[in-house]
RNA sequence: CGGGGCGUAGCGCAGCCUGGUAGCGCAACUGCUUUGGGAGCAGUAGGUCGCAGGUUCAAAUCCUGCCGCCCCGACCA
């Protein structure tokens, strides 16, 4: 391609309302444009980035023997009541209505359609497992769509579904795509982590995230250094420690007028924080016949919500209890609240069970009480594991100390059972000539987000640094007033068409610009190879060669397209 | 959804407080010069000042409403 036949917009200055690095550069480089909120165009440059990603997860996805398929994106509101989830996705389903007023949602996934489909399609256990994909735009109304096409609410996303007779198969297959989407990152040339995964809203037992590293990642991950253990935070079970010693402090309370926070109570009563029960209020299950239940976390440790939400007793989704609900069954209000004499039920975390001369709200405003002992003054709640793990606590499997990644999230894989051919009644015979619902595994890959992860975990001040498999072209020619010298422009051209014959995607930067401008549009959009075709290297019978991000040589010309080819 | 901020040329911004000819830098276009790290000079083009209403002789500027975008929060006891 030559510059001066294709769409080259690169920006100097940084767009204002770009936070992050890849969103900025996104920009800078022309590669998306942003139509509204959370909506993106793909430029002929971006396109070229986003097909190569594509292509890598085609290939690889073929090869585990799945079968590309292309799904509506806009489907009827009735496949959607029929799974349930036409309420319980809630507002990210983007729903509409044609000229007759039937209803409609923009997929955001395609578990319902794929499963209409397999009920029409799939009747004999002869013809699984099956699993069909397809590479498409999904629409997720997200509450704050963010930093570009990282969290934006169109997408491109790689969706796999497949279909088995029982749970054994499901798990096979299931460690195929593991592997599957592993080389996918490889091949990709990303530094990535697979953790064990809460499924969320999409529902089923078994899941795994694949995550990018970078410090700019949205998602905690817990891992063992070295070690067989990764999980999201989210998941990652927290271990208790220690024993609970003997009570050696009197009970007392004490008032703490100031003291509404944990930080105020450590800071005005020097009391080791770890010696601190913080009492958080929220909405009780319905099954709990509770109205609102308290949970009790160490001072220093944070609630889990996706923990807690779990647990039967309290509502799902978490939702804080407010000070008016609070007030009205306790006589305090939050910031003064605590396991002794409380009138509602509660729950501890696993680590607060084990603590003993603890600091915690007196239920009287402006009071605390000190020393206080579990069994002695007051009953050991029910407990559970409550709250999100933290760096150097012990990994749940026994192989060491956790250590704390940030991470973003770019697959997510799932068994999710029968969930979809229940509800949807999808059925295939079985070798007994009986009716079953088959098992399914769904597996996602953010096709977008990866090219926006890949800039943030491969940039440097000049621009991006794109692997090699998905970088928009593969090596980029620059004839050094080309416009002047008929050798070097003579050079550049001859070069332009061997390495193309040779299979290698080149960019030719034809625009009579000087040189500062094509070593810096070059490096922003970051280009691997560069070839500089200068009067001065063709002097010395040279082309200088520079790798992005590397090192700097001169090649003979004559050795020059051979040295790109093995490069 | 709650809080905050911002809407002026493609991008980044000033002007608004104190009403009176709409400006700067980058980008774009033309010409000349320049040419190994985002050139110089001269010129050109580009604006419903987010939208609507109001106040006023006069509104980018003051008032009201709406819309859009960005940031923070929605784990806080």
């Amino acid at each position: 391609m030559r510059i001066s036949a294709f769409h080259l917009t690169t920006q100097r200055e940084v767009p204002a309302d770009a936070e992050i690095v890849s969103h900025q550069l996104m920009l800078r480089t022309g590669m998306i444009r942003k139509l509204t909120s959370g909506i993106y165009t793909w430029t002929p440059l971006g396109l070229k980035v986003l097909r190569k990603v594509e292509q890598v997860v085609r290939e690889e996805m073929d090869a585990s023997g799945s079968l590309e398929m292309l799904m509506p994106s806009v489907q009827p509101a009735e496949l959607w009541q029929e799974s349930g989830r036409w309420d319980d996705f809630g507002p990210l389903l983007l729903k509409m209505a044609d000229r007759a007023g039937r209803e409609f949602a923009f997929g955001p996934t395609h578990e319902e359609v794929i499963t209409e489909f397999a009920r029409a399609e799939v009747r004999s256990y002869k013809q699984l497992p099956i699993c069909f994909y397809q590479i498409q735009t999904k629409f997720r109304d997200e509450i704050r769509p963010r930093f570009g096409v990282m969290r934006a609410r169109e997408f491109l996303m790689k969706d796999g579904y497949s279909f088995h007779v029982d749970e054994e198969c499901l798990g096979r297959f299931y460690q195929v795509m593991f592997d599957t989407y592993t080389r996918i990152f490889e091949r990709l040339g990303l530094e990535f982590k697979a953790v064990e995964a809460d499924s969320g809203a999409i529902g089923g037992a078994v899941s795994h995230e694949f995550h990018v590293l970078a410090d700019s990642g949205e998602d905690q991950i817990a891992h063992v250094p070295d070690g067989s253990f990764a999980a999201n935070v989210e998941r990652a079970e927290a271990v208790a420690v220690g024993e609970r010693a003997e009570p050696t402090e009197k009970l007392r309370l004490v008032d703490t007028p100031d003291a509404k926070t944990i930080a105020e109570l450590v800071e005005q009563f020097d009391v080791p924080i770890e010696k601190t029960v913080k009492t958080l209020v929220v909405e009780a299950s319905r099954s709990s016949g509770q109205e609102l239940i308290a949970l009790l976390i160490r001072g220093d440790h944070e609630l889990n919500a996706v923990k807690a939400e779990k647990h039967p007793d309290v509502a799902s989704p978490l939702r804080m209890a407010t000070e008016e609900e609070i007030r009205a069954v306790i006589d305090a209000g939050p910031g003064s609240l605590g396991p002794f004499r409380l009138t509602i039920p509660c729950i501890a975390d696993r680590q607060v069970a084990l603590m003993s001369d603890f600091v915690c709200g007196g239920n009287i405003d402006g009071k605390h009480y000190f020393g206080l002992n579990w069994v002695r003054d007051v009953a050991v709640p029910k407990t559970a594991d409550l709250r999100s793990v933290v760096a150097g606590d012990p990994a749940p499997d026994g192989s060491g100390e956790l250590a704390l990644l940030r991470g973003i999230e770019v697959g997510h894989i799932f068994q999710l059972g029968r969930k979809y051919s229940e509800a949807m009644n999808a059925v295939v015979m079985d070798e007994n000539g009986r009716a079953v619902h088959p098992a399914m595994g769904c597996y996602g890959i953010g096709v977008s987000r990866i090219v926006a992860s890949a800039i943030e975990q491969n940039h440097d001040e000049a621009g991006i640094l794109w692997p090699e498999p998905m970088a928009p072209f593969d090596v980029v020619l620059l004839p050094l007033n080309g416009h002047k010298s008929h050798r070097v422009r003579e050079l550049a051209e001859k070069f332009y068409d061997q390495l193309r014959a040779a299979g290698l995607d080149v960019l030719m930067d034809d625009r009579n610009q000087r040189p500062g401008v094509m070593f810096a549009d070059a490096e922003l959009i970051g280009i691997p190879h560069q070839l500089v075709i200068g009067d001065r290297g063709l002097d010395k019978g040279i082309v200088e060669y520079r790798q992005r991000g590397g090192e700097n040589q001169e090649i003979p010309i004559n050795e020059a397209v051979e040295f790109l080819k093995q490069a």
